[in-house]
RNA sequence: GCGGAAGUAGCUCAAUUGGUAGAGCGACAGCCUUCCAAGCUGUAGGUCGCGAGUUCGAGACUCGUCUUCCGCUCCA
């Protein structure tokens, strides 16, 4: 572990020397959890986004991509249930420490009440024997009756606060209720205060509820709000798809680990509209899709498994994660969720506007299911490079032992693809026969010239940005025109036409080689 | 928000009991160099996170403050 943890800050602070990220506004020390992407970062981001991209839509006829706005309708998000589910009261017990959510603590003594029910109804159970009538028990049984009253009174209750964000209202509940730190028994809490998942700034200039905007805290919503424009003027029949690539903000209370959770992050989501009633079939395709796409990418099995949640989201009814091993254990990569027709249904309910589809094979229409996939960009960023950050040792110009450092990134999605050196800067005639296929290349694909320090120290600065391949003219260039070209990961140099470059380096790094395994 | 740790050059870190801020690596320039982080020479880069206090004198001691990292609570 303390040795996971390790390469894990070799990892960030790598990210950080070579260009791939920088912490957010660091001149002024920092915002926390808020990361930008550098030069090659934004490469490699963009190459990701790409593949996912070119999966899902150009390889799809049923799939069509979107880029819906950042701000919505505020009526949205009271649709999608993110208003009413994304604010949480939370208060600290100041001797424990510890943070708790005061609907959850409130909804302990609900549940303790139930239990003491479930046990009178044991009990009776056990007295009476096969004459026992439990529904008539509960509703008679004085101390049932007792006990269910105050559950509903405190359920009651707290929904009211809860719905009217009555913070105080709350706290006096669990001063009342005499409710403890579960570990510690401490009564001793602070104030409850509430946290709201979502951030918000107003539209036009004047301040006020009105005008209160949020920044989406999922792009899907996009998709369904957008659900029938695409429908209608794509002329696409169910099943179908909408997918967009785009930002989303969520206003975490604890944002961590490096790029994994940012308040600030992409998220890469599919949206598949169905007949209603398929979506189990949907919904196990899809796992099995999305489960392809990242083992092509040569990432080992091992590394990637699906968790199936224990808890369900309000909108679904059936969730599934797929988790990859970060250095910091397996984590959410992308979620697969069955969100039937709540979203769909919420909108037009909310909006009062249709949205239904007519199925002409079934002659008639209904609100389709919605099977998603959601893959959030940064944490696949962070799965490539974790999985392709390598130190290994390997032999020096000595023949000894030296380390080097290496990305093993796949070659498609390798920010930079070839890197073209001359051996000797003081020649003229190798740098300008290089800088001449340089030139070339550079039309094709994203490549990089350079001549500065001695070969090896070059090489090695290639391997550390992913390179896959490093193009080298030397004085054999001169006379019959070949190169070498050296392979990242084995260090194996190859003599190749210098005609032949650009199809030898398509043919290797191009995003084809990778859709076509799909 | 609470608790813990840490802030000195781009990076990693030094600086005896308080006495003029250094090294290695990296960067840049030049020379040299025929394949895996080579050598030589030179150059640039720091109000020691910030602000007070103690002292003849503070990177170091005291207090405050900010930021980051780790843990807890949350995570569609």
């Amino acid at each position: 572990m303390a040795q996971q943890d390790e390469i894990f800050k070799k990892l960030v602070s790598h990210s950080k020397e070579y260009g791939f990220i920088y912490p957010s506004s660091e001149v002024y020390d920092g915002l926390a959890a808020v990361y930008d992407y550098g030069p090659y970062g934004s490469l490699l981001k963009n190459n990701i986004k790409e593949y996912w991209w070119k999966a899902m839509v150009q390889l799809n006829e049923n799939i069509v991509g979107i880029d819906a706005a950042i701000f919505m309708h505020p009526k949205t998000w009271k649709a999608s249930g993110h208003v009413d589910a994304f604010n949480d009261p939370m208060l600290d017990n100041k001797d424990s420490k510890k943070r708790f959510r005061a609907d959850q603590l409130i909804e302990g003594v609900i549940e303790k009440l139930q239990d003491k029910i479930n046990k009178e109804v044991e009990k009776a159970a056990k007295r009476f024997g096969d004459s026992f009538d439990e529904k008539m028990f509960r509703k008679t049984n004085p101390r049932c009756v007792e006990y269910a009253a105050k559950a509903a009174d405190i359920d009651h209750r707290m929904n009211l606060h809860m719905k009217n964000g009555d913070m105080v209202g709350l706290k006096s509940m669990i001063d009342e209720l005499e409710i403890a730190d579960p570990d510690t028994g401490s009564r001793n809490w602070t104030e409850v205060r509430q946290f709201n998942l979502m951030f918000h700034t107003q539209l036009g200039n004047i301040a006020g509820e009105e005008s209160k905007l949020y920044l989406r805290p999922e792009t899907a919503q996009g998709i369904f709000v957008n659900f029938l424009n695409v429908q209608k003027s794509t002329r696409q029949k169910i099943p179908f798809g909408i997918a967009q690539i785009g930002k989303a903000f969520r206003n975490e209370i604890v944002a961590r680990q490096f790029i994994f959770r940012m308040r600030e992050f992409e998220q890469m989501e599919m949206q598949f509209f169905i007949r209603p009633g398929t979506q189990q079939d949907w919904y196990a395709k899809w796992k099995e899709t999305r489960m392809a796409w990242h083992l092509a990418l040569g990432t080992p099995q091992s590394k990637l498994r699906f968790k199936d949640h224990d808890n369900l989201a309000h909108y679904a009814d059936a969730a599934v994660d797929v988790q990859f091993e970060f250095p910091f254990g397996f984590r959410e990569l992308e979620g697969i969720h069955s969100r039937t027709d709540f979203d769909l249904g919420a909108h037009q309910e909310l909006s009062g506007k249709k949205m239904q589809y007519f199925d002409p094979e079934l002659g008639e229409n209904y609100v389709p299911f919605v099977v998603e996939t959601s893959i959030g960009c940064d944490r696949m960023f962070l799965a490539m490079m974790s999985h392709a950050f390598t130190e290994e040792d390997v032999p020096d110009a000595k023949g000894e032992d030296a380390k080097r450092t290496v990305l093993k990134l796949h070659p498609a999605l390798a920010p930079v693809k070839c890197a073209v050196l001359p051996l000797l800067k003081n020649k003229e005639e190798l740098t300008s026969a290089a800088m001449k296929i340089f030139n070339d290349l550079r039309y094709v694909v994203n490549c990089q010239y350079d001549e500065k320090d001695a070969i090896g120290r070059r090489y090695r600065r290639q391997d550390a940005i992913g390179t896959p391949y490093c193009i080298t003219v030397d004085f054999q260039t001169l006379e019959d025109n070949t190169v070498t070209i050296r392979d990242r990961d084995t260090l194996q140099q190859e003599r190749i036409k210098i005609e032949d470059i650009e199809r030898i380096v398509l043919q290797k790094t191009d995003m084809r080689r990778l859709l076509e395994k799909l």
